[in-house]
DNA sequence: TATGGTGTATTATATGTCATAGTACACTAA
DNA sequence: TTAGTGTACTATGACATATAATACACCATA
């Protein structure tokens, strides 16, 4: 069995939705630091999908630091990020945050109905820690 | 010259980034209802960009209800949405949020902190209404 | 030591998206 | 009629994506 949720869909890249999945996971506590990822072809063969499309979203969660590789071993889950990290990448969220502020105004939403949503969302992920 | 501010840079779809640029001026009232759009041709040569790319993104907009089109005269802004329209939509909106809050909590960010930043983004949007 | 399981790299192929180019059509204002 | 609208269509090249099939270095275990 595959330790995090996931499902599949065409319209988005596989190895996107398969890190989104993964780091999904890791932040609402579904995996935790140390837990061991499933090889990279027994992921393959569960997903029914191709081998180098995991790799590939396991390559980029590395990159990112929210895995950690022991060669010859497997991967498993890494550290929290450190502040340095987590400083340079903020500029992203900012980004996402202006697309959710135009989409929310162009459905003439409220700033309280926005707040609401985000913290469901909030309480939803962060249920589990 | 064009009546929204936008910078072309490579990384995602030309047609995407206009097609928002245009959305964002929209939604903060850079452009108002009634007010005219230059035309294809006309964007595409200022954009230096193909016009069929900027055809693609007004087709989009105006698949949203953002656009209207008058058939030999151009194309100008529309009425704000309806509430039926903006209730479909919003699913997507809730997915955005999800995605915002996932990647928010990976860089152990606080709730307050991400509030703080919806007060700002939002004041900065709404703030030429 | 030998075997099998790790992650990783490489090459190749098929498919789809994106941007471009060029052409053509129906419509409307002047 | 002329010129400017949006729109549709085909074709091409560049690029991303997913797949397939190998191959290699590494490590645990029998």
């Amino acid at each position: 069995m595959i330790p995090f949720s996931i499902d599949l869909k065409p319209g988005s890249p596989f190895c996107d939705q398969l890190a989104y999945a993964v780091k999904k996971a890791i932040v609402s506590g579904q995996l935790q630091t140390g837990d061991r990822l499933p090889s990279v072809r027994v992921l393959a063969q569960e997903l029914k999908i191709n081998p180098n499309t995991v790799q590939k979203a396991i390559s980029r969660l590395t990159a990112e630091g929210l895995l950690e590789i022991q060669p010859g071993i497997g991967c498993s889950i890494a550290n929290r990020p450190r502040k340095a990290e987590a400083k340079a990448c903020a500029v992203l969220l900012h980004q996402e945050m202006e697309r959710l502020v135009v989409e929310a105004r162009r459905l003439n939403l409220s700033k309280e109905e926005v707040e609401k949503a985000l913290t469901e969302h909030w309480n939803r992920i962060s249920g589990q820690n």
